[in-house]
RNA sequence: GGGGAGAUUCCCGAGUGGCCAAAGGGGUCAGACUGUAAAUCUGAUGGCUCAGCCUUCACAGGUUCGAAUCCUGUUCUCCCCA
């Protein structure tokens, strides 16, 4: 629970709130709300969108747990009303609008993987239909008289649109509002989301002030980039999911560029700054993995996360061939030649026959460790399963 | 309501009758190098029975020996005026 010392001292609280951290709107606000030794209402909107979670949304999941493990009361929203709008927030095009159903669906998923990080038993769940669906048009008209025009087109998300001459819908208008709204709702004290998400948090203040509520605090976290160095996001296809396999999941660690790891370590592990500043000075190489095999264990535990380390060294430090690696039956009954092309084609390991010809013309292919030169090569099956693999980390092994 | 502009290959974005499967960038993939699936450099990037053939430039028709490029209609978007 929440202990204060009997000075009043919260700063170990605080600290452990603001670790990671980019804005704290506002600082003195929150560590009176911390002094008062009553367990905070802390929210956090899930954008029930897209239901596979990825390391993304573990900053803040983490953060949620941390605050758990301090005795405060984490309030998870989920958009039900709000995903029908989608979030234009760092978007510039209009967002697909989800059906109530495809919201569901994702929900249980999402409420499954974040059971991985925070206490769901402790945790109140609220859908924003609760309120959204009661809500009539005279209640609307009032909630959206409180936010001006100029307000709201003077975003950064909206202005780039505009200059770029992308339609803007009239209802993206609401989005900030009804997450506002929630807040007053759950008598939020506290929410949390990503730098792109300040502008919202801030509408949940104005909304809670006019309606006689104190104002919630507003914490932001720095959002991490995915591999190609956009916003990670499963629309981009650049993700970490919490669902990739041990050996996934530590080798697109891996992947991240050197210049991000001090902040993967501060947003994504929980070790101290101390050990992070003695790690960073070392050797890139073995800090990465330190992290990598971090934030595998979390997901996997600790044995997964020593055993995807040493396999992922196995296989690119050293350059052996994997123990584990998918298996394919030989393709076409009465184990027939194949053309080279054709076979890596129909294992899955090139999705047409001209990628399929590119990647031998530009020697990505082995066959049992022998470069191969030739796409139209007949190859036969063989009395041994034979090892097909592509570039340096696809293998397959044709049984 | 009136006038104007636009929709291009995964994304952004050139291309205004043949030299266009379509510049450039991003992403992705492969190769080299390495400390890794970092960084850097090189190459590839519509499909196929691949020195050739086939299908793409919002959609449907049309003009032409030939169209992403011209015409007509449809859908969607943006801008200006009211």
């Amino acid at each position: 629970m929440i202990t204060p010392d009997s000075t009043g001292d919260n700063s170990p609280q605080f600290d452990i709130l603001r670790r990671g951290a980019v804005d704290l709107i506002e600082e003195q606000q929150t560590r009176k709300l911390l002094a008062l030794g009553r367990p905070l209402r802390i929210k956090l909107g899930l954008d029930p969108s897209s239901p596979d979670l990825h390391v993304g949304h573990a900053i803040q999941l983490l953060k949620l747990r941390d605050l758990q493990e301090l005795g405060h009361q984490i309030v998870l929203i989920v958009g039900d009303a709000t995903a029908m709008i989608g979030d234009p927030t760092g978007r510039n095009k209009l967002r697909p609008q989800l059906t109530r159903e495809a919201v569901e669906e994702n929900l249980v998923t999402y409420t499954d993987q974040a059971a991985e990080l925070i206490d769901m038993e402790r945790t109140e769940v609220r859908r924003n239909s609760e309120w959204f669906d009661a809500m009539d048009f005279q209640g609307l008209v009032r909630l959206t008289s409180r936010m001006t025009v100029a307000r709201m087109i003077e975003r950064d998300t909206f202005q780039q649109r505009m200059e770029a001459s992308e339609p803007i819908g009239i209802h993206e208008f609401l989005y900030p509002l009804m997450q506002g709204w929630d807040s007053v709702m759950v008598k939020a004290d506290l929410e949390l989301g990503g730098t792109d998400q300040l502008f919202n948090l801030l509408v949940g203040r104005d909304l809670q002030r006019e309606e006689g509520q104190m104002p919630q605090v507003c914490l932001t976290l720095p959002l991490i980039n995915g591999s190609d160095g956009r916003k990670m996001s499963k629309s981009y296809g650049n993700a970490i999911p919490f669902k990739a396999e041990p050996a996934d999941m530590f080798g697109k660690v891996m992947a991240i560029e050197d210049e991000v790891m001090g902040a993967w370590f501060t947003l994504l592990t929980r070790l101290p700054q101390e050990e992070i500043t003695t790690l960073l000075a070392g050797h890139p190489r073995r800090a990465k993995a330190a992290l990598a095999a971090d934030i595998t264990a979390r997901f996997h535990g600790a044995q997964a996360a020593q055993a995807a380390s040493e396999a992922f060294d196995r296989q690119f430090q050293k350059r052996e061939v994997p123990e584990d690696m998918p298996e394919h039956v030989w393709p076409d009954e009465g184990g027939a030649d194949l053309q080279l092309a054709t076979l890596l084609k129909s294992v899955g390991l090139a999705p047409t026959t001209s990628e399929a010809r590119r990647l031998v013309k530009q020697g990505g292919v082995r066959l049992d460790g022998e470069v191969q030169s030739d796409p139209v090569r007949p190859i036969s099956p063989g009395a041994e399963p034979r090892i097909l693999q592509v570039g340096r980390r696809r293998f397959v092994r044709l049984l």
